[in-house]
DNA sequence: AATCTTTGCAACCGCATTGAA
DNA sequence: ATTCAATGCGGTTGCAAAGAT
């Protein structure tokens, strides 16, 4: 295998690498609102995107699956990650399925940032000062971030709002799915039949919530922030 | 003002697992 | 039983932005 510019080659052609485009998102949202999810390595050949298998399956788990939660891990999602990752160490895609709408790249990202360096969990545990010093800095660098994301957010939201306002019934048993294969098969179910699925997907634009530190539901003995949810659709 | 360091995240890589042929 | 493609997972890297010097 030969690299070149961003550009791998290999035996089935070329494959770009690095960063995605606004259009290879809309690519692959057209192909999974045609195709669902799967089948990654059809997406070159049925919707043109130049990109391996590999990387359609990532962009789409880690950035534009409709139901990723945004904006930084609360102190609750925060103590959860301890908790889960005291249980079950690096276990990311476990402790991910505890955290609807956020990804296994996500927890990961967070725990090696906050807690890896320190050895153990816990990185406030300095001085109080250095720690709200450091807390502070935290939030507004993450706050900052979240500002770049809205924005990164509010194109692709554009593009799927387009490209789904009119197929919810079409993409509904994809979500469904999506729900189920978490670790509470019953969340699936339950918010369909409380056509809270058919809300969050018509009113997709706006389903970024700001999580609540409030109102963690335990659903089946799993961790399920409704609240933010609940907020946007009511 | 310029340079270096730190931070957080997106994306890639290699390996393991799964399932179909 | 074997092979092979597709998928999943965890570790790692690269980069942009902000802070520190």
């Amino acid at each position: 295998m030969a690299q070149n510019m961003g550009w791998e080659v290999s035996g089935e052609g070329y494959w770009k690498k690095g960063p995605w485009t606004a259009e290879e998102d809309r690519l692959l949202m057209e192909y999974v609102k045609l195709h669902g999810e799967g089948r990654w390595n059809n997406v070159a050949t049925l919707v043109g995107l130049k990109r391996n298998g590999k990387s359609c399956r990532l962009r789409w788990v880690n950035y534009l699956r409709p139901d990723l939660k945004r904006g930084q891990i609360t102190p609750h999602e925060e103590s959860i990650i301890l908790e889960l990752h005291a249980r079950w160490g690096n276990r990311w895609s476990t402790i991910a399925r505890s955290l609807p709408g956020r990804t296994d790249n996500e927890i990961k990202n967070y725990w090696r940032t906050h807690f890896k360096k320190k050895g153990k969990p816990s990185s406030e545990s300095t001085t109080p000062e250095k720690s709200s010093a450091h807390m502070v800095r935290r939030q507004q660098f993450q706050q900052q971030q979240q500002q770049r994301h809205q924005q990164d957010q509010m194109d692709v939201n554009a593009i799927m709002s387009f490209m789904f306002k009119d197929s919810d019934d079409d993409y509904l048993p994809i979500l469904t799915q999506s729900m189920q294969e978490m670790s509470y098969p019953s969340c699936g179910g339950v918010l369909e039949e409380q056509g809270l699925l058919h809300s969050m997907i018509s009113g997709y634009g706006s389903i970024l919530p700001e999580a609540s530190n409030e109102d963690i539901t335990i659903w089946d003995g799993g961790l399920w922030n409704l609240d933010d949810r609940y907020h946007q659709l009511s």
